[in-house]
DNA sequence: AAAAAAT
């Protein structure tokens, strides 16, 4: 692409309906490529060719840990060299340094969307940021889904700038990254609500999600959204084994818009239940774990190439919190070349209203002995509690510890049944649970408004370098970890428990990838935690 | 080999 420094431009300013009085400022980057001025009363054009480069951030050395998640597993001592990724910095962005509005004005920590978005567009088509829902000419019902419904008063930033590049012709494939918890569900519920046909009873937008919770619960919002647009939906996740018809005897899938998990659309499609020539609109939800070669990058690719087979003018989404460079090179390649995509910078990436803690356990014991005395003594006044293990045997033990000794507390993790998952969850939802144990089944997405506290009782390793001598953290999975609190900019806490020299690694890791400080609570006294929560805005 | 989906 280009190596010339882009001027920038003042393209808007909103605010959200839980956060009323937050203004923010939004750079986009201009190119030779397009020249678009039009401007609206609050909002201007997006605009064109630039882009983004993020790099990753090395630390020091290691050792040990024994964890209950450990048990099952055997000790490799086969020390993997760290994942030098080959890297070709295609885009650059030389002049888009955007951090303008860190110095000019201050961030309100009830702020979800208080940093830069970097845009970039494809081709001359100029895009206006959406200061009003009414700006997206939506149908009326859906508008009153949007209001009535979802109680929502004007579009959030990545709403604002998306919802133009998904709605209007050419209807450009978009990548688009942003914060935890700033709307990007209604980003692409919307996209695929008002693509729909209303007079098509065929499959017209197909939404693949990493898990069956997400797939449920993204379901739901379009539902609820959707209510008065008749537009029909349906979930495909695995079924529960009584009621269920077997797929071969099912008949086709009509529903208009079809939300669900890659091996069921998998299936529904090698049977011809599933049919994809009508579709117009596919979503990948966490499409940067869609996409990973360690994640869902073969079933993706295989329904991608499905629907190509029959369709060729279906709009692809990809939205997350998350892409690291691997991922972002090569998912630009996975859709159209002329596609518009929206990046975060990492440094900018978590939530200032989620306060990092670390909490300093000599042992695997005190773990629960910290959980107990300190945090669940005055956690529980503050909202619900996630607390992430990493492996479903950690989940089961804990989850047992806790129990034993008289707490309330579910554990969920993918070797439950479905049944037993969609009830737990449910239960959480519905506040009969205040604090529930996960793996990383619900690291992303799950949103759930009341969660202020999350725990992380085992940090988050990347897989390939969990028995190395010197680990290396997933900082993907951590961000979206901590992005189960704050929602929607609320205010949340999140609490390390750092138990050796190895943990003490993977979180300063953690720190400098996000050049984030995690404050450390030293465990001693109730009145220390106080202080943390007070901090954290959770208590007065 | 984790977790996720699902055969």
């Amino acid at each position: 692409m280009d190596g010339k420094a882009p001027p920038l431009f003042l393209i808007g300013t909103l605010s959200l309906p839980s956060t009323p009085k937050s203004i923010f400022f939004l750079f986009l980057a201009m190119s030779e490529s397009s020249t678009t001025t039009t401007t609206t009363a609050a909002s201007a054009p997006a605009a064109s060719a630039a882009a983004s480069a993020v790099t990753d951030s090395p630390a020091p050395p290691q050792s040990v840990t024994k964890s209950w998640a450990d048990e099952a597993d055997e000790e490799t001592a086969a020390a993997t060299t760290s994942t030098a990724e080959t890297e070709t910095s295609s885009v650059k962005m030389d002049g888009l340094t955007i951090d303008g509005n860190k110095s000019n004005s201050p961030k309100l920590l009830d702020d979800p969307d208080d940093s830069n978005i970097q845009a970039v567009t494809s081709g001359d088509t100029p895009y206006t940021s959406a200061a009003t829902f009414e700006d997206l000419n939506l149908t009326p019902e859906l508008l009153k889904g949007l209001y009535v419904e979802m109680k929502f008063q004007k579009p959030s930033k990545i709403q604002a700038i998306s919802l133009p590049m998904i709605l209007s012709p050419p209807h450009r494939d978009l990548i688009a990254q942003a914060h935890n918890g700033s709307g990007k569900t209604t980003c692409f519920v919307l996209g695929m609500l008002s693509r729909v046909d209303p007079k098509v009873q065929a499959p017209q937008a197909l939404c693949i999600c990493p898990t069956r919770e997400l797939a449920i619960q993204n379901t739901e919002v379009l539902r609820k959204m959707g209510k008065y647009t008749g537009i029909s939906s349906e979930c495909a996740v695995p079924m529960d084994s009584r009621d269920a018809l077997p797929i071969a005897k099912r008949a086709p899938i009509m529903a208009q818009v079809v939300i669900g998990t890659p091996g069921t659309i998998k299936k529904w499609m090698s049977f011809k239940k599933l049919g994809a020539t009508r579709l117009r609109i596919l979503v990948f939800d966490e499409a940067d774990q869609m996409l990973a070669e360690d994640g869902f990058k073969d079933d993706s690719l295989r329904i991608m190439k499905e629907i190509e087979k029959v369709n060729s003018n279906c709009q692809v989404l990809l939205f997350s919190a998350t892409f690291n460079d691997t991922v972002k090179n090569f998912v630009s390649r996975t859709v159209k070349k002329d596609h518009n995509k929206l990046f975060v910078k990492k440094e900018e990436l978590s939530l200032d209203a989620v306060k990092q803690y670390k909490v300093h356990c000599p042992d695997e014991l005190s773990k629960i002995e910290v959980i107990k005395d300190y945090i669940f003594e005055i956690g529980e006044n503050v909202g619900q509690t996630i607390i992430f293990v990493r492996t479903r045997n950690s989940a089961k033990m804990l989850h047992k510890s806790l129990v034993d000794l008289g707490y309330e507390v579910t554990s969920i993790q993918g070797a439950l049944e479905h049944e037993e998952r969609d009830k737990i969850v449910k239960e959480f939802r519905d506040g009969l649970t205040q604090v529930l144990i996960s793996t990383d089944v619900l690291a992303r997405g799950f949103d759930q408004q009341q969660v202020n506290l999350v725990i992380n009782y085992d940090l988050p390793v990347k897989h390939t370098t969990q028995f190395t001598r010197d680990p290396e953290p997933d900082c993907e999975v951590y961000l979206h970890r901590v992005g189960r609190a704050g929602r929607f900019g609320r205010k949340g806490a999140v609490f390390n428990l750092i138990c050796d020299e190895r943990d003490e690694r993977l979180m300063s890791k953690i720190e400098n990838h996000f050049g984030t400080l995690v404050t450390e609570v030293r465990e001693k006294s109730v009145e220390d935690y106080k202080a943390a929560l007070k901090e954290a805005g959770l208590l007065l």
